[in-house]
DNA sequence: TTTGAGTGATTGTCAGACTATCCGATTAAC
DNA sequence: GTTAATCGGATAGTCTGACAATCACTCAAA
C-alpha cells in the first residue's frame, strides 16, 4: 500500500484488530510485521494513540546496518576504500554546491584541529570535519552512505590516529587544508584529487595497525 | 550475544521457549526481536529444527532498503552521483585485483552488447558490464552498496536507455571499452576516469528524463 | 471557562493451545 | 543383516483470548 501510494507519510493506518481481520491473519502475525517496518522506521507505533506512516529517516537504519556488518564479518579495508569512493565524489559535489555555512563549519572544524592538540579533541575535529564536507554535498544517499561507514569505522580509526607521531597528523592538516581549498574555490577536480590523496595517506599509515574484521 | 562474541556462524541459538523463559518475556514478544533478525538475514529459522545464526548476506537487505528508499522519498540523481562514486573506486580497485574470470566477464557483456542491438538484451548487458566492474574490485562493501543502488535504479535507467538513440548508445559503447581497457592494462587512474566520464556522460543523456524522486 | 472523572480505543505484553514439520530412535519387514 | 515404516519428541508458525498502560475525547461539575 505504501509502494502503491495509497499511503502517504503522517497518515494513520488501521488498528492492529482492524488490519489483522482485513488481511486475514491473527494480530500476532501481524505484530511481526509491523514491527519490522517499526525498525526500519517506516511507521511509528505509540500506545494509545495508534501507529503513523513516517518519513523514514536511515540514521535509524545504522543500529540494523552494524548488526549486519558484525554478524558478516565485513572487513576493515573494504570499508575505508567505500569511504574514499564516498567521501571523494562527495567533496566533488561539494566543491560545485556547497554554502556559506557548509564553509564555515569546515573552517571552523579544520582550526580547532589546529589549534588544539588533544588527541582526543583532534580526532573529533577531524570527524566533524569529514561530515561536514559530506554534508555540503548536499547527497542525501551520500550522507546516508557515510553515516553507516562512520559508525563502523569510528572506533578503529580513532584508536588507531592516536598512534600517530606529530609529523604525520601535521601532513593529514595540510592535507585538509587543500581539500578545504578545492571545495572553496569550486573546483571538483582538484577538491576530489585532495581527498583521495588524503585518504590513501592515511590508509598507508593506519592500515597496518587495523583489524582485519569487524565484529565475529 | 552475538557482538560479544558468544555466538558464532553456524551455532544452534535456543529454541523460542527456552530463550523467552531466560530472557524472561513472553514468547510473542521474543519472536517479534527474532523476526528483525530473521529479515535482517542474521538468524535463519526453520520449522521443526530449530534457528542458527547466519552469515548475514547484504542481497537480503535490498528489499528492506527498497522500502525505506521508497518511504523516504530518495532523490534519483542522489542515487545516480552515488552510483557514480561506487563505480569509479569499483573500477580503480578492478584495475588492481581484477581475475581472470573478471576480464571474461566484462568482456563478454561487451562483445554481447556489440553484437545484438535489441533494447532490452542492451540494457541487460550493460548491466551485467556494470556489475562485473564490481565484483572485479573484490571489494564487500561496494558490491553490497552497488547492490542497493542497482535494485533502485535500474527500472528507471532501463525505461530511459530505451529512448536513447543510436548515436548515443555507440559512443556508450567505445566508453565501455575504454573503462575495459583501463582496467586490463591494470591503470586505476585511467580506469576511474573512464568510468566517471562515462556516468557524467550518461547523466547528461538520460538525466532530464528521470522522476525527481523514486516513491511516495 | 476550566477542571476533573470517566470511557472507549489502541498499543504492549502475556499465557496457552494447536498445527506442520523435522530429527532420531525404535520397530517391523524383507 | 539391511532396509523400510512408524512413532515420539522437539521446534517454529499461527491463532485466540485476556489484561495492562496509555492516550484522546466527552461530558458534567465547579
Amino acid at each position: 500500500m505504501l509502494v502503491n501510494e495509497q499511503l502517504s507519510v503522517g497518515q494513520r493506518i488501521p488498528s492492529e484488530i482492524r488490519l489483522a481481520e482485513t488481511l486475514g491473519v491473527s494480530r500476532s502475525s501481524l505484530r511481526e510485521a509491523l514491527r519490522i517496518l517499526d525498525v526500519l522506521g517506516i511507521i511509528e507505533a505509540k500506545t494509545g494513540e495508534g501507529t503513523v506512516i513516517r518519513k523514514a529517516d536511515p540514521e535509524n537504519l545504522k543500529n540494523l546496518m552494524t548488526l549486519v556488518a558484525v554478524s558478516g564479518g565485513i572487513d576493515t579495508v573494504d570499508l575505508y576504500e567505500a569511504r574514499c569512493a564516498i567521501e571523494v565524489q562527495a567533496a566533488m559535489l561539494a566543491a560545485l554546491r556547497h554554502s556559506d555555512e557548509d564553509v564555515r563549519a569546515m573552517e571552523r572544524a579544520l582550526k580547532d584541529m589546529d589549534e588544539c592538540r588533544s588527541a582526543d579533541a583532534s580526532a573529533q575535529s577531524d570527524y566533524l570535519f569529514h561530515r561536514a564536507i559530506v554534508r555540503a554535498s548536499q547527497n542525501d544517499v551520500l550522507k546516508m552512505m557515510m553515516s553507516f561507514i562512520s559508525d563502523l569505522l569510528d572506533e578503529q580509526i580513532r584508536d588507531t590516529r592516536s598512534r600517530l607521531g606529530l609529523e604525520i597528523l601535521d601532513r593529514f592538516q595540510k592535507q585538509h587544508w587543500a581539500i578545504f581549498e578545492g571545495i572553496v574555490s569550486r573546483n571538483p577536480e582538484g577538491a576530489g584529487k585532495a581527498v583521495r590523496d588524503h585518504l590513501t595517506y592515511a590508509q598507508e599509515k593506519m592500515g597496518f595497525l587495523w583489524k582485519r574484521r569487524i565484529g565475529r
